[in-house]
DNA sequence: ATAATTGTTTAGAGCGGTCTAAAAATAAGC
DNA sequence: GCTTATTTTTAGACCGCTCTAAACAATTAT
């Protein structure tokens, strides 16, 4: 039996080490949970006796295909229950973080096929990130940071990295949206900000919200 | 914050106690959350601390207007929960309750808002048990058990009490599910089976059955 | 290359929930 | 009413997950 804890840390070696296949460290995991360095560590050997994690003493912690498979089937269920609270009881993108963070460790197979089903099999989420299907396939969209775009160019919006409250509320506020159509104008140098236009008006952005805001080219 | 373990006892105490009101012994509740009257004890005493529950030693537990009000909020989510997965999701009203328990846990006001209306404000469970509505309002269904019933009279069947996947195929096989027509025809005093008739054709049941089925008079 | 800093692990303890074993209170039998 | 049986409570322990404090390894600086 897998224990909600240990789920969770699984999900956040995944997430912080690109698909679990990067080594993270103890910190970093530590971080990532609001937890101490010693906590992820007792976790991290729990783990890895279980066979999720691979672990080497001060060489910090990857996802073995088994870890990767319960991650992946979190996400899914993570993600579909986003799909669910925006589609079907009128939550905005913003407030299903919380309440999607507990639905995806309910346990049942027959619950998250239906639900798949009965939202007619969405692949992307709200906030753009593609849900995994059955067998666990992820459809990797290829996406830079804002930070990392080129001046002159034109994306689209396809992705938020953090999804705080905060940030989505901002991205609402300044018409940002998955879908959006977003023109690099000029990248300042001296402090990381960058001068964008969308939909024909010019906004300045911070450094923070350039690395939290993912495009593909248009 | 209440705890989850919290939660179930609590619901156990409502259950088993009339709602609440009528003082529950140690070892019942033990036996119902399944696990030893020493367990019990020791949560009925943080109930009791957390003015959940009331309790003086070795004169059992009941619910205190705070300890309800968390049940019957409990069980408001745990039937819109069901009714969701069998008008949503093709589950069957066996199928429900193992999920329902997971799910009435999940924290939050807006999901449980929305999918009452999601679901139109359903009334009843599809077991026939009555859903509280936002303010913790009952209905209360007039029903007696079939082993209480009377000889020679027509009922409808309104409920079940035993929600075990066993007793609820039985009644599937046997054609019995809510708004069924079941005619009394003779209560045997020697083995207190009954005797009865479902869509003109007679059949025999256990005192068992007769004790998990509720009836209301046609 | 040695010292200082940073990162990581161990040791020991606490909390929530469970258990067993034994003691205390209540209920039942005669 | 006294004894026996049952129920309930207490005491002490363990497991999962957390913490602090201290020891240990790795990295960086000088």
């Amino acid at each position: 039996m897998i224990t909600l804890t240990e789920e969770n840390y699984i999900k956040a070696i995944f997430h912080l080490g690109k698909q679990g296949s990067v080594t993270v460290s103890t910190n970093a995991l530590a971080e990532a949970m609001n937890t101490k360095a010693s906590s992820a560590t007792d976790m991290i050997k729990k783990l890895a006796e279980k066979n999720y994690a691979n672990y080497k003493k001060y060489q910090g912690v990857s996802l073995t295909a088994d870890g990767k498979r319960v991650a992946v089937n979190i996400i899914r269920k993570h993600r579909l229950w986003e799909v669910f609270l925006v589609d079907k009881l009128n939550f905005t993108w913003d407030q299903v973080h919380d309440v999607a963070e507990q639905l995806e460790h309910i346990k049942s197979q027959k619950l998250i096929d239906e639900l798949d089903a009965f939202l007619d099999f969405p692949t992307h989420d709200p906030h753009g990130d593609p849900i995994p299907d059955k067998q666990g396939k992820f459809e990797h969209v290829e996406k830079t940071s804002l930070s990392n775009a080129k001046e002159g160019v034109s994306y689209v919006c396809v992705g938020v990295n953090d999804s705080s409250v905060d940030f989505l509320k901002y991205l609402d506020n300044n018409a940002i949206a998955l879908g959006t159509v977003i023109k690099v104008l000029h990248k300042e140098p001296f402090d990381h900000s960058i001068k964008i236009k969308i939909d024909g008006k010019e906004l300045m952005v911070s450094q923070t919200v350039g690395k939290n805001l993912f495009l593909k080219e248009a």
